[in-house]
DNA sequence: CGCAACTCAGTTGTGCACAACTAGCTCTAC
DNA sequence: GTAGAGCTAGTTGTGCACAACTGAGTTGCG
């Protein structure tokens, strides 16, 4: 039987971990002017650009609640342009603009600055990315047993 | 030079257990009439009752622009009450109701419940929360030595 | 064809998380 | 004793997350 002692319990770990993380981001971001949920946008447009807003929410695990609006700010600053698609009218494709482009070469550097704030050599950063997958993907298929989509 | 490869970085696999497991405790919690966050606070009260917000806060790293809301929506639910310190006014303390008291009960199964949907034995949540404890650590200093507080 | 079921993006409302600020209290140095 | 520094909780404003819903568009089935 497991305690209700608050130290004991992994989920505040991960919940401390990631507003740590997240903090962190933060302050590297704000030379880019994005938040951290947009740099993931960004991080999926550099990787592939022109995707559909559910290609979208699909990588990232978002709905349109919070794409939309989030979308809707990254267009304003110009980074990204929305366009409704012409053979599916539901359907709006995101694609980056001249500056969201350009903005890549400014966070080249990020990806070092977060490994070297972790102290985590490669293989441990795999390891425990392979573990915190894991996790999820546990949770996730429990969770959806519980309440089915 | 990590790469800016979305599938690589360790901090997106963090986020996403976060979620998962924030959205299973939203299932779980479901019962109970509490979100995650608030479920943390009861949990630090049950451990240990009549604390001070002051408190509370350094425990779960929150500010009063999270918790006095918090706090404040526990009370309306009758779970906590809250009473300004008489030996020094500008402190609050925060003290279950009999209800609050009483929910730790409808609670004791909810460890065990979670701990089954990650499927880690007793060693592996002791190993993982002891990676993430090293990992907040570790950011949350190079946090404070490039922004200091 | 016709229309019901479904899809996709967007909107609305709630509740964190956090920065910046306010109001009131306490403490210290003078 | 009083002025100023510092502390504590609370408020305000922004941006996620997410549930619930809307509305426009598409598809499939009879």
């Amino acid at each position: 039987m497991a305690s209700l002692r608050l130290d004991d319990q992994l989920c505040f770990g991960l919940y401390s971990a990631s507003r740590a993380v997240t903090s962190l981001y933060r302050a590297v971001l704000e030379d880019l002017d994005l938040t951290y949920p947009q740099y993931l946008v960004m991080l999926a447009l550099w990787e592939k650009d022109h995707r559909l807003v559910k290609e979208l929410g699909a990588e990232l695990n978002l709905d349109s609640g919070t794409l939309s609006p989030l979308l809707k700010r990254l267009q304003t600053a110009g980074l990204v342009v929305r366009n409704r698609q012409a053979d599916d009218e539901r359907s709006v494709r995101v694609s980056l603009s001249d500056a969201g482009t350009a903005l890549r070469e400014k966070a080249r550097g990020i990806p070092d600055v977060i490994g070297a704030a972790m102290s985590l050599d490669e293989t441990g950063v795999a390891r425990m990315r392979a573990e915190l997958d894991r996790l999820t993907e546990s949770v996730n298929a429990y969770r959806e047993a519980l309440s089915p989509a």
